[in-house]
RNA sequence: GGCGACGUAGCCAAGUGGUUAAGGCAGAGGUCUGCAAAACCUCCAUCGCGGGUUCGAAUCCCGCCGUCGCCUCCA
């Protein structure tokens, strides 16, 4: 089945054709590594890890390049505050940011490049920008010469006089040819900053020529997808774009992709805004699964509602997720109960594709994952198990895989408590069939404000932790 | 001020021209159970407001109201 994506550079769902057939080079902007990252960060990795989960599922070997932003002012900034050295710093939150989408189920990118170990790769760009006319140095800086560019704005669709006038990047104003410039190379101002041997003198990269540089050093002068917040699409990826087609005489990506900013309290989460909410914060409260629902359950390019409603609910449908993975003890695998189920799994595999299809429509994808829900459970308890149930619980962590979920119950023996609560539960069963109700439902009852939840079943009783 | 997005049940959220408007959470009733829990069954929306186009619109067009994002660092 085609696959179709919604491509900002054209605000139109286009037919996804890589560049070579069956190979997908991907590039994702990734943080600049200054503080903890926060669940915006987090939605931002995982509806990519998903994106390339999904290609990968339909059969394309994924290049996936994300790059950390180790020099900044950011950073520079906050090391002089902290007397760090800024290296030492960023790398804390490289390894840190790395542990953090470990912990989320993210797979690692191929490649991971960082601005410090691209900077010859940078210097040479801006060399060929220069002498393509496209850049020009003053005092020890390079500015890119924005009216240069003919198509400039193409991907946010400004028009240079009208609202970008004045309203450009604060570095060296008075330096520069005109407003609109921005800045490729920063010269070294305090000796404290991190700083390189370049043709003009001791300096630093801007902001946006890293990823320029990356993409071509490690996937080529042009990509098929290029993705990140909407919120880098102007300047950040108007500016790339502007750098890297000037410089190859190429497209710099074929498919342009945004995800959508979490919304706190109405308000777009963000570090200058300070209403974050952090990784580590969220995961210490919740299962990984728990924001991955929260991230599935709406499409990406849309603004992500998170507040303490949503959490909870969220909780309670990654339960019944778990709930469709309970053994079976039935017997039945024939007829048409068992028919049923299979049925059920097909359709739920081939709906699941065609949402995916559309532009990775992974709210309607769960619906459907949903629905598969029911079948199994059903089905258990009409008695079917065997084969048939095995297969179709497959399906179900085969789709729910592609969305990165992970599905594991809380494991109830890994706990000190284990063997005092399964002596309870032991005892209860005594009482039960001695039918002491009373004495029976005490227990139930306190070891549920314990956070101890029995549940009896045909086959006996069983406890998990609450949550 | 410029550009853009969105407004679907109590909450989250698919659907963007035509069968009964997905799914999850919450709620109501029921089956099962000693009672529960879980699971299962049933019920629960005419799509911000006002016009228009069309045989037919939540879905297209116009206006209004509201919310949000970008235009400065930002996933």
């Amino acid at each position: 089945m085609p696959l179709k994506v919604y491509n900002t550079l054209t605000r139109k769902k286009e037919l996804f054709e890589p560049i070579e057939p069956g190979v997908v080079r991907m590039y994702v902007c990734g943080p600049t590594v200054y503080a903890d990252a926060h669940i915006g960060h987090a939605m931002s990795a995982i509806v990519f890890d998903v994106i390339r989960r999904y290609l990968e599922y339909k059969g394309y070997k994924v290049i996936h390049v994300m790059n950390f932003t180790d020099v900044d002012d950011k950073i520079i900034n906050k090391a002089r505050e902290t007397g760090q050295d800024p290296f030492e710093l960023a790398g804390r939150y490289i390894e840190k940011f790395l542990q953090q989408m470990d912990a989320l189920n993210v797979k690692r990118p191929t490649v991971m490049p960082r601005v410090s170990g691209t900077i010859d790769e940078i210097i040479a760009m801006i060399q060929e920008l220069i002498a393509k006319g496209y850049a020009y140095e003053v005092n020890g800086n390079v500015f890119f010469r924005v009216r240069r560019d003919k198509d400039y704005g193409k991907l946010s669709r400004r028009k240079l006089d009208e609202s970008l006038r004045g309203e450009r990047e604060k570095f060296a104003e008075e330096l520069k040819e005109d407003p609109l410039d921005f800045a490729l190379w920063k010269a070294q101002k305090t000796p404290d900053e991190p700083a390189w041997e370049s043709p003009w003198g001791l300096g630093r990269p801007g902001w946006h020529i890293e990823c320029s540089a990356m993409v071509r050093k490690h996937l080529g002068p042009t990509i098929d997808i290029h993705g990140g917040g909407n919120d880098l699409i102007f300047p950040h990826h108007e500016n790339e774009i502007a750098q890297s087609e000037s410089c190859n005489d190429a497209p710099l990506a074929k498919y342009w992709l945004h995800n959508g900013m979490v919304q706190l309290s109405g308000e777009k989460m963000s570090k200058s805004l300070g209403n974050m909410v952090t990784i580590d914060e969220f995961l210490a409260q919740h299962d990984a699964d728990v924001f991955r629902l929260l991230v599935m359950g709406s499409h990406y390019r849309k603004p992500l509602v998170y507040d303490e409603q949503v959490v909870p609910q969220a909780e309670k449908a990654l339960q019944r997720l778990l709930s469709a993975l309970r053994p079976s003890h039935g017997q039945l695998t024939e007829g048409p109960e068992a028919e049923a189920l299979l049925e059920a799994a097909r359709l739920a595999k081939k709906r699941f594709e065609e949402a995916m299809d559309d532009d990775f429509n992974t709210a309607a994808a769960l619906g459907h994952i949903f629905d598969l829900v029911k079948a199994i459970n059903t089905a258990r308890d009409a008695g079917v198990g065997g084969e048939p149930f095995a297969q179709a619980q497959a399906t179900l962590k085969e789709l729910t895989g592609v969305l990165g979920l992970r599905l594991q119950p809380k494991e109830a023996q890994q706990s000190d408590a284990a063997p005092f609560i399964d002596l309870l539960v032991e005892v209860r069963s005594a009482l039960r069939k001695a039918r002491q109700w009373e004495l029976a439902d005490m227990i139930r009852d306190r070891l549920a404000e314990l956070g101890v939840i029995l549940e009896d079943t045909r086959d006996g009783t069983t406890w998990s932790w609450k949550r």
